[in-house]
DNA sequence: CTGGTTGCAAAACCTTTGCAAAGTC
DNA sequence: GACTTTGCAAAGGTTTTGCAACCAG
């Protein structure tokens, strides 16, 4: 239940402030993150902790686990669970919300708008405030629905 | 990305038919099973696999697990993801979505209906086919919601 | 120099799997 | 008796943590 403390209302923003925020947040700026931070900065897609662990064979896992919490706090990059697995994480830009096809595990995001109209229905009617971005929607994506009534799912 | 085979259109069935329905998915009824599906049938609540460890302490572990997915595939039980931490359990009933507080962690169910309108939107805008339940909706409670602005957000 | 950071190793956490013994139908 | 299920133990994948050496400011 961790809440990102600067991540709240971060818009994206460009590498050489992010290095300025995790100085701010009372971060050093090693040679390590600086990697980390140009590789998540150049990276249009989410990725998983693991994949950075792959790019960068000579940054210790717990280095990098460890970085990525604190680019977070610092509000420079964001992560999401879109299902099973691992979680992913990704440069803060426009928010989004992810949702993820059940079968096939691909991602289409979803401008926020979009949920704006439940958004008010959880607000007005439930005292809640719907916070978008962190969880993935669960989804079937055209293709696979449309796979499903080809060969129609084996009897219940 | 399993998709519970049975799960998909179940309603709530009673302890008996949950009896016959784990038999005809091909299943025996054991003794450890018979006091697993009692248990969650006389469970309110969304419990996790830890709990009914904890609760039987007669049976191992990786029984439990591999009766709740006898369970699942039968359409007798579904389970979902709440957040951080482990999948929650609970006997199929009237479908609800569950809209978990990411800072108390406390679940509010909401009626299937409230996200009718999201549904429509991203079948008609998106080709996507909401799945609901299974992954909750992230959301701040109201209680919480106050306690942050009474004791306002460390600075960004 | 002070205090954050790294790599390594080990552990935590949740869940799955292999296998031989035991149980169900 | 055929086939499923159980307990045990071990492993799996993801993430965290303790600690001594190291490095940034």
């Amino acid at each position: 239940m961790a809440i990102p403390e600067a991540a709240q209302r971060s818009e994206a923003v460009g590498l050489d402030e992010a290095l300025q925020r995790v100085r701010a947040h009372g971060g050093r700026l090693t040679a390590a993150k600086r990697t980390l931070l140009v590789g998540l900065h150049d990276e249009p897609d989410r990725i998983t902790a693991a994949d950075l662990v792959e790019r960068h064979p000579g940054i210790d896992p717990a280095t990098i686990y460890r970085a990525l919490h604190q680019f977070e706090s610092a509000g420079v990059i964001e992560h999401a669970h879109l299902g099973h697995g691992p979680a992913v994480y990704r440069w803060v830009r426009e928010r989004s919300v992810p949702a993820v096809c059940e079968v096939c595990g691909g991602v289409t995001d979803l401008p926020r708008r979009e949920l704006h109209g439940l958004a008010q229905r959880l607000r007005e009617g439930y005292g809640l405030e719907l916070a978008l971005g962190h969880f993935a929607l669960t989804v079937r994506c055209a293709r696979c629905l449309d796979d499903g009534a080809r060969r129609p799912a084996a009897r219940g």
